[in-house]
RNA sequence: GCGCCGGUGCCCGAGCGGACCAAGGGAACGGCCUGCAAAGCCGUAAAGCCGCGGGUUCAAAUCCCGCCCGGCGCUCCA
């Protein structure tokens, strides 16, 4: 059973799926005129450790994000640029995709651009305007906010209270019957790109985009809809709005991530912290797993602070990460990957309980190295009647607290506590010589790997300079053994000069890139 | 002004009524391991009793009231 905190309701509330084993969620994308920043990238991998974590309990997510390719930030770019607006949105969209997938942010499996739906917009519009929730002035189409059953719900405020608030901050337009009410058509303006509609040459509001094509490909009642908590209005606000005039089913359950800081204050242009993707992936190799790392270390429903030593401190525990999967394929006799069957005792596990309506287990996954041997081990050690091994029941306990802190509203900073311990268990159990250490070890690896946090496809492929380095370990090695101590600590210094560091174990030396 | 969210050790950050837990990560220091390292493990005491002041309770970091401080939102915004 997995629980999620609605905006809606307030309240931390079980997931009730529309369709049983599938999750059909919505989240809102990026508006596409210049570099993606560091929010961005929160917000990006929030719902990416949620679908990874839905689909390593073996549901099946279908995951939409839509592309904002036309608004007067793209319009006004692409004046100053002498370029058109399609131009500019299709230059920022793809640097938009091309570093959310340096972050380890799997792609959406839809990612519909508004321009290529204005006509299921227009559609939505006329609808409004038929059933008299919308009317036409000068300047646009416009929702009749005041006949919206339970406007402000989401916001959680009333509809004076917002209105006393409206137009503090924005001229109201005069033609409008309420300064509440909003644009769901711009009528075109000179030198702006236009589609046409029954109202006169135009674009769409900003808020329509998202409620026809989330409806159009997720249909009606679908389970989640998600996005920034800046969002909260007035865009999704409005979006439901527009929903309901329509007497549609919206969304199911709302879900919002909280803001980021840098060096303790909130990221913004105008304070001069503002800091994109692409310098923090510059910065240094490992930041993209340890912003994540960052991002998984605070729940998704609080201010998550960003400073350079956060950032560091992040680097030395995914450096931990590391450093036990190299030990652990370091102890791993063969490489034969007996995935289906780790899977199973992790799928043993997760026993969600009596009536739970999800289904669970874990999806195929490759890489983790264990002998057929050791699943067996694993097995009768979960069972607790292994002789020597005491990993029992600890490993499955850890991993049901895990999916207990997952499933409780994405508690992820507690659910990376048992991954960590876990690491902790592991390491000591191979100082031991136990060969519980593997198991331990796997399975942290296991969980790791469910956050996004370990790379997919892991050995990242024998380079060329590899068979060099090689050489220069096993010289060593052979000083080594010959207690050749100086040769040994040349070698060692000329290997750290590549960039290789080389750490000996019981089982022989083992290197890595540092 | 209205609404919302926070204030926990050197830093980040869990816990949200009692137990194994004031978790986990990072930093620092000491120790073990090591030929030396790296990695790893162990330990760190009397000023962390959980922003301050009251209250509820057999029992509060956890609930209630007031106050102080910080952050965010109120149609640009992840």
């Amino acid at each position: 059973m997995i629980s999620l905190y609605d905006t809606l309701s307030g309240e931390v509330r079980p997931l009730e799926l529309r369709e049983p084993g599938r999750v059909d969620m919505y989240v809102c994308g990026p508006t596409v005129y210049d570099h993606p920043h560091l929010g961005h990238a929160r917000s990006a991998l929030t719902y990416d450790v949620l679908r990874r974590y839905l689909e390593w309990r073996n549901l099946e997510v279908r995951h939409v994000s839509n592309v904002t390719d036309i608004d007067d930030k793209i319009i006004e770019r692409a004046r100053r640029e002498g370029r058109t607006e399609s131009e500019v949105a299709a230059e920022w969209e793809a640097v938009y995709f091309d570093v959310m997938g340096r972050l380890g942010v799997l792609e959406p499996h839809e990612r519909p651009r508004a321009t290529e739906w204005v006509d299921d917009m227009v559609g939505f519009i006329g609808r409004l305007m038929e059933a008299d929730a919308a009317y036409v002035t000068p300047s646009g189409v416009y929702l009749r906010v005041r006949d919206v059953p339970d406007y402000g719900d989401l916001v959680h405020r009333s509809l004076d209270d917002l209105r006393a608030s409206a137009g503090a901050r924005v001229e109201v337009d005069e033609a409008k019957e309420d300064p509440l009410d909003f644009a769901l058509w711009k009528a075109a303006k000179p030198d702006e790109p236009s589609w046409p509609s029954p109202w006169g040459p135009g674009r769409p509001g900003w808020h329509i985009e998202c409620v026809a094509m989330s409806l159009a490909i997720l249909g009606e009642g679908f389970d989640i809809h998600g996005g920034g908590n800046d969002l909260v209005f007035p865009h999704h606000t409005n979006e439901r709005a527009e929903a309901l005039a329509a007497g549609q089913t919206f969304a199911g359950h709302w879900m919002h991530n909280a803001m980021l800081n840098i060096d303790g204050q909130k990221m913004a242009k105008s304070l001069g912290n503002y800091r994109t993707v692409e310098e923090l992936l510059l910065e240094h190799p490992d930041n993209a797993r340890a912003f994540r790392l960052l991002v998984l270390q605070t729940h998704y429903r609080k201010t998550m602070e960003v400073t350079p030593d956060l950032l560091a401190s992040a680097r030395a525990a995914v450096q931990r990460l590391d450093a036990l999967a190299r030990r652990l394929k370091a102890a791993s006799t063969e490489g034969n990957a007996v995935e289906p069957a780790l899977a199973e005792c992790v799928e043993s596990s997760l026993d969600p309980g009596p009536g739970s309506s999800v289904p669970h287990g874990v999806t195929e996954r490759g890489s983790i190295v264990l002998s057929d041997g050791d699943l067996e081990e694993w097995r009768t050690a979960a069972e607790g009647t292994a002789e020597g091994f005491s990993a029992e029941p600890v490993s499955p306990r850890h991993q049901r607290r895990f999916c207990a802190a997952m499933d409780n509203d994405l508690r992820t900073p507690l659910a990376l506590t048992e991954v960590f311990t876990l690491v902790r268990r592991a390491n000591t159990a191979f100082d031991a010589a136990s060969p519980d250490g593997r198991i331990y070890a796997a399975m942290a690896i296991e969980l790791a790997k469910s956050l996004g946090l370990m790379d997919e496809g892991a050995e990242p492929a024998a380079d060329s300079g590899d068979a060099e380095i090689e050489d220069l370990v096993a010289r060593r090695q052979a000083a080594r053994d010959a207690r050749d101590w100086a040769t040994a600590d040349s070698l060692r210094d000329e290997l750290s000069a590549l960039g290789v560091v080389v750490e000996d174990t019981p089982n022989g030396p083992i290197w890595h890139r540092a």
